[in-house]
DNA sequence: ACAACCTCCTGGGGGC
DNA sequence: TGCCCCCAGGAGGTTG
């Protein structure tokens, strides 16, 4: 989602939407009424994600709230100005295509999302806190609230497994399946383990282990399974870096570990460790 | 409190 | 080729 952050931005931020149009009268939720109606005409003042949610802030004191699901996808098509503004997107399937804006500067912005498991939502800038959304959202990952004394206080006491523990958006915002799968790994931890059963010291590889993946997910472009791409088409490149993830029956990358990746279900989510180096 | 399961929806890939 | 089943970056819900 950062990486989508920062290539939507150049797009939008001070930019004035000339049109918006919506394809049909709902995504995971039924669009706010008046929504596309509601964008025109308005400027896009400021740009900033929380957890999975990007919040494009306008200048009429409104929000505008955009979720990409499991398969959501803004493309950037226009015409190309100066380096590093506007970008061409080879399209996805147009059949697919929900939400188009456009900017007074000529830049056309493309949401594609097969599945429909996005979501959008304009509201006024003081109820953001208060916003089912985000309320009881935890710290962001990067942030600096995030760190190895919270993650043993809000995890004491908890007989959940630490992978769904992470997995939880109350806990920690934004992390999605990879990137714990990932963490984990590093951080030499089961994903089954008991979160308040965890020492401190391996807390504090975890903490790092987290900040670690994501800030090197977000330095190769986020992760591309199928179809996630950035808005100019490209794909992710931490895919490649995965160690876990995706890789069951492969030997562990550990440096002497000699084990085997396994591969299991755990609360509806796959999960991929390595049996030796996790404990 | 927590695990296990289901739901929304479409498409890609593997097995046969 | 075609079918059928499984799987998928999320997350809210129900049940037990």
């Amino acid at each position: 989602m950062e990486t989508v952050r920062r290539g939507l931005a150049p797009a939008l931020v001070g930019r004035m939407i000339k049109r918006a149009r919506t394809k049909r009268p709902d995504l995971r939720f039924p669009f706010p009424p008046r929504f596309a109606a509601r964008l025109t005409g308005r400027r896009v003042d400021t740009l900033e994600r929380r957890a999975k949610y990007i919040l494009a802030h306008l200048d009429d004191g409104h929000v505008w709230i955009t979720h990409l699901g499991m398969t959501g996808r803004w493309s950037i098509l226009g015409q190309k100005q100066q380096p590093g503004d506007f970008y061409y997107a080879e399209p996805p399937n147009p059949a697919h295509t929900h939400v188009i804006i456009e900017t007074e500067e000529g830049a056309r912005l493309e949401f594609n999302d097969p599945r429909r498991f996005g979501y959008m939502d304009l509201i006024p800038e003081a109820e953001l806190e208060t916003h089912a959304f985000f309320k009881g959202l935890g710290p962001e990952p990067l942030g600096n609230e995030f760190h190895e004394p919270y993650l043993k206080r809000v995890l004491a006491g908890k007989k959940t497994s630490i992978k769904a523990a992470l997995l939880d958006q109350r806990v920690v915002a934004g992390l999605g399946n990879i990137y714990v799968v990932e963490a984990l790994h590093r951080a030499g931890i089961a994903p089954t383990l008991a979160a308040g059963r965890i020492s401190a010291r391996r807390l504090d590889k975890l903490y790092h282990a987290i900040r670690a993946v994501l800030e090197e997910a977000i330095e190769a472009g986020g992760s591309t399974l199928s179809d996630y791409a950035a808005v100019d088409g490209a794909q992710g490149g931490f895919q490649h870096r995965f160690r876990v993830y995706d890789r069951e029956g492969e030997a562990c990358s550990t440096k002497d570990c000699g084990g085997t990746i396994k591969r299991a279900v755990h609360g509806g989510r796959s999960t991929f460790w390595c049996p030796r180096c996790q404990r």
